[in-house]
DNA sequence: AAAATAATGTGATGTAGGTCACATCAAAAT
DNA sequence: ATTTTGATGTGACCTACATCACATTATTTT
């Protein structure tokens, strides 16, 4: 678990030991049942959550109480309520487990003190960042510029691996469907 | 102008005068007309812009020859395609001047020369990336959770300004319905 | 200042996708 | 193993919003 973790930052920078026992040494394992809640709205968040094993989801729900997914989190995916972490404001989504779950747990205090004091350490925090931005303003354009079913398949391609974890409600709660329509777009298979 | 951008970046760090002329000769000033664009689909991007004065838009068009705007940028804000800057692919935006504006040019080589020479500056654009994941999040969730008319309102209190120089044509793209449907809300004043 | 071009408003009509209702099937929990 | 709870499918109907068409009013361009 602890080299899955440090594969993961390798793919970006390269470490000796000496430093990843350091990084390491910032983060805290935790264990999670399904259905066990992270976040909820009014918290206040000190965590980034790094996932070990398992998925979780972070979402919101509107005033008819209808669920709608920011984000899923499976293996080697980070995830929190940025908004109220960086903001250090409380938090306004929910984030849940899917399935049980590990995480490492990295406070925004730890994670700065280890921008700081590691240059590396921060570089791959900027790209991965960066990348994020990247996936999220595609996101947005798929939303903008493509119907459920078009969504659907592009999801498909990206994340293959989600649809074996995730029941179909919650990919239409994703992409912004009814979980009806989803359903018969592919009976239909358009 | 010079001094407007170095305010821009002390928001976040603060620099000694050696610092800013250092990071400001990194940076290539362009002016820019009307209708004029600095991307097109295909091209390959080398640049980041920070824009000094006017406004631009990021957008594509569908299959229907739709145009669905991704950002916009006034003075202050930064815009380019990210996916094929920092994918290194081709792009897959247009990006052009909705009036006369003045960017200032900042390539991807030299960012990252910035970035390994000068920790501070690093540390700038990490969070600059930070805060842009958090705004793209919110406005994944005010795509999936609001109507039409409250993506509208929702907007119209984030960027007040947005509304004095872009034609509501162009803010029915960016929220995602037709300008009919925009006007006809507001005269329903919903 | 005139001509051309772009922006906006508004009616009539179409449609993708939502909602509600209920049946079936799968998976947890006791 | 049985009960309870959650996931999925499908029909009937509804509604936001899109599309098309045209008139009106700004804003550019020459």
């Amino acid at each position: 678990m602890k080299s899955f973790f440090r594969q993961h930052i390798e793919k970006i920078i390269s470490l000796t030991d000496e430093e990843f026992d350091f990084i390491y040494s910032h983060f805290t394992p935790k264990k999670l049942r399904k259905h066990q809640f992270l976040i909820e709205p009014g918290d206040s968040v000190v965590n980034d959550y790094f996932v070990l094993s398992g998925c979780l989801k972070a979402y919101q729900l509107d005033k008819n109480g209808k669920m709608h997914i920011l984000q899923f989190a499976m293996q080697d995916w980070w995830i929190t309520d940025y908004q109220a972490l960086y903001k250090g404001i409380n938090a306004t989504i929910f984030l849940d487990c899917i399935e049980d779950s590990e995480v490492l747990c990295l406070s925004l205090h730890d994670r700065e003190k280890l921008c700081s004091e590691l240059h590396k350490i921060e570089f791959f925090f900027r790209k991965k960042s960066n990348g994020g931005y990247v996936a999220l303003q595609q996101r947005i354009l798929s939303l903008l510029t493509s119907s459920a079913s078009e969504r659907y398949e592009q999801l498909l391609q990206l994340y293959p691996q989600l649809f074996q974890k995730v029941p179909k409600q919650l990919i239409a709660a994703y992409l912004g469907v009814s979980r009806e329509t989803l359903s018969r777009l592919h009976s239909q298979a358009k």
